[in-house]
DNA sequence: CGCTGATGGTTGAGACATCAAGCGACAGGT
DNA sequence: ACCTGTCGCTTGATGTCTCAACCATCAGCG
């Protein structure tokens, strides 16, 4: 398998032990203030925040795998979750009975727009608290080649196409609202307007 | 508890949207290598990586925590597992009755540098392949401020100081052997020297 | 039409992580 | 000596993820 058997020179060597203490600690610590302050995993709480930007605050559940960075099978068990809670709703495609439809309740919505500012808030203090502008930059560009590599994986996910554009926003988020939901600032639905 | 209110800027946006997607999708990627291939958790691998490393191949379940980036309980569970594989074994500390000491057998050792070259190999392939040196060394800066930032929230864990000199090897790695288990290439234990 | 294969999605079993509770060992004070 | 608190570690219950198997739908084709 190793066609070219080298090792990590030293630079990588720092990098992928830190990156890799952040891919093993960061979501626990995520997690931790979601589940506290709003009964949700960043997981589920991602799932929330991609349905509730989307027109008619519905997705495909194939297409919104793909936004959540999750296999089809996770997010099946989420949305059962959020079913069982009262936050969405599964439906057949009324053209094409394959496809499922995951549509955010007003529940919800709410939920998610509860969380949002204190989940901001967790990121800035954790995440980007301490960089410079620069090293956001840089680490944004990093993460984004790595995730490029990732979508090569295929298996059970399919590819999210970031940032097409060169800087601004970014597809899904259009609209503008008061209320955002994802992290990184956004609007909520199409209905409410 | 959102003491300022702020939202992410742009860049910040781009790079937590990418950063989020690494790090909901590196470690399974990880495991998917490392389980076909040598029936090892990336987690897992870690753990046996650190003991390798450590002078006798044998630390305390709490320095092996802290080392792998994991909760105490965590570890327990999966030095379990270890020991029942027979890669690892436990016993009490001989000077103080609440430290036990984990130690990588000669089966474990065996496992962990087989498994190594590849599980390099995929982590250059998936993280370094693209990046040049720069964006590796940003990548590694930063990832250590948002570990530090984690330390500070103690919980279960306690925190890693990373590289405390400047630029080379780092404080677990100092004898240099013909089969690096870590990664970021380094020895293995010190008995056989 | 009726195959065949691919696609979108769900399900169940097993593995693993988390959380809270618990236990023995130590340390400090009285 | 005892009581109390803390530390290091383990355990069991519960929840979530993964993996493989499965089902239904659709598209292409004879």
């Amino acid at each position: 398998m190793p066609p070219t058997p080298r090792w990590l020179d030293d630079d990588e060597q720092r990098a992928w032990r830190a990156l890799a203490g952040v891919v093993l600690r960061l979501p626990t610590a995520l997690d931790a203030q979601l589940t506290r302050d709003d009964g949700l995993t960043h997981f589920s709480y991602f799932v929330l925040a991609m349905l509730s930007e989307a027109p008619d605050r519905t997705l495909a559940m194939s297409e919104l795998a793909r936004l959540s960075n999750s296999s089809q099978s996770r997010l099946s068990h989420a949305v059962s979750r959020l079913e069982r809670a009262g936050w969405a709703s599964r439906r057949p495609h009324p053209d094409n009975g394959r496809i499922t439809l995951a549509t955010l309740s007003d529940e919800g919505l709410a939920v998610v727009r509860r969380a949002a500012p204190a989940h901001a808030q967790e990121v800035i203090r954790l995440v980007m608290g301490d960089l410079d502008p620069d090293q956001v930059r840089v680490l944004g560009q990093a993460c984004e080649k790595v995730l490029a590599r990732l979508d090569g994986e295929s298996g059970d996910r399919a590819g999210l196409d970031l940032s097409p554009g060169g800087s601004g926003t970014m597809a899904a988020c259009t609209a503008a609202s008061a209320t955002p939901t994802t992290t990184w600032r956004s609007s909520a639905g199409a209905t409410t307007a």
